[in-house]
DNA sequence: AACCCGAATACCGTATACAGTTTGAACCGA
DNA sequence: TCGGTTCAAACTGTATACGGTATTCGGGTT
């Protein structure tokens, strides 16, 4: 119990003073990146953003660092960028996503509590009125909140975070995604599919609903971010962040 | 390939320099407490573990914090500790497991090469020699070392990364599986049957045998973490880390 | 005009310093 | 002997400082 209260609120971990510098800009530099504020074209030096809050390089650095160790930004020899995503990055991606979601979807429809239901019911409706209104930035906003919802549901802390973590990789490419009409008729249409799932509390249905949403979800990425790729013909950078994000273990 | 070649040698994500204090300060704490080097009693001081590298503090606390943020140790109020599982974050890693591992070892058998059979054949010989000198440290080494070859042979590096660190993260309990002689056969014939998978380079049985060897993992870690916690009688320690390891997202 | 080379610059990694906060313990009273 | 209070030590988080390195820009050469 202690423990769901405490997934409520924000961040990964908390690995200190909750409210010590290095956590604030943490948090705030990772919802900037979720709604794409800040893009793969900018440069991210640790004493721009220190003058920026008005705080010595130290916070910002850890900040920064974490953020990298996390995969939301990749360090070069010259500050921080946005990693650009190879469409084997997002295949990567959506490999772990297709194996982890299902079962957490099926987990949250079997644990939904009413709490969770009213927040995916705004979201649901926030989602609706967005896509009326063709607003993208709104959609972008309310798929982050649905998808903050359910995951808020799913007991089991590390499936969630990991894959808030991975959702949030594909995030600077959904941006593009969402601007398709189509794929916006897609992504509406699954987000009700699993809303319906969810508050019927139905584990199978999420769990089904979801794989094929995912599938859906893969294939608009993977063409919208090789369209992208294309109008860039060249090839200045498509390999070039893939060694640095490249991991490893012992 | 480049990437193949970067996922071979060691750490997560090289943030920076890759022979910078901190990296070489996180390698090194990371191995260890692979090893069970160090352990839940130990407390963990930036100051201490800096005048033994005699070094500053900073290059240490990245490291620790780093740690941290991926899990292998919790910060306390005052410096930071190895956590101690309850039975339901060892429940909650399985469950992601579970999830991964199969499709990874499938993916491994696929696209195993030769080299990477090599180690495989090492770590399995070296098994074997450890699994009959009854040599826990040495058992457990071998162990690392198989798990690392055959991750190594998985294209996909968050898939792979991803995996270690859940699996690191339960280290510290093998520890007290591997004393046990019936888990150790457990063990072992779990070990031959992958082994025999990814040499036949059968996707399918590999799968399957990791699935089954997985199961019978969490059975094993669970009851021996069990009688641990049973042997504390008490409760001193069992919730308390629970809040602390707890994440979220926004 | 293109290329190469050197100096200035920008940024990183590490060290040192300091203030705030928590912990542990000694000390005192019952 | 035990419980409460105060004080010192310990540790964290942030600031500032400094040396090294890589990048970039300007000047000179072919």
């Amino acid at each position: 119990m202690a423990r769901r209260l405490s997934v409520q609120p924000d961040g990964p971990v908390r690995l200190a003073k909750p409210d010590s510098l290095s956590e604030r800009i943490y948090a705030d530099l990772r919802e900037r990146l979720q709604h794409c504020d800040i893009g793969p074209d900018d440069r991210i030096v640790d004493t721009e953003i220190a003058v920026a809050y008005g705080t010595s390089r130290m916070p910002v650095r850890e900040a920064l660092l974490r953020l990298a160790n996390e995969g939301y930004l990749v360090g070069t020899t010259r500050g921080f960028m946005v990693p650009r995503l190879s469409l084997e990055d997002i295949g990567d991606i959506f490999e772990v996503r297709r194996l982890l979601e299902p079962r957490a979807a099926a987990n949250a429809a079997r644990d939904l509590d009413a709490q969770t239901a009213k927040a995916l019911k705004a979201a649901i409706e926030e989602a609706r009125a967005a896509a009326r209104a063709d607003d993208v930035d709104r959609l972008i906003a309310a798929n982050i909140r649905f998808r903050a919802a359910w995951l808020g549901a799913v007991r089991n802390a590390r499936l969630a975070n990991t894959i808030a973590r991975f959702v949030d990789h594909v995030q600077t490419v959904r941006l593009g995604t969402l601007r398709d009409p189509v794929t916006r008729k897609v992504v509406a249409d699954g987000l009700e599919g699993l809303y319906d799932a969810f508050v019927r509390r139905d584990p199978v249905a999420a769990a089904d609903r979801m794989s094929t949403f995912m599938a859906a979800a893969e294939q608009a990425f993977f063409s919208v971010r090789k369209a992208e790729l294309e109008r860039e013909d060249g090839s200045p950078p498509p390999s070039s962040r893939n060694a640095a994000l490249a991991e490893d273990r012992a």
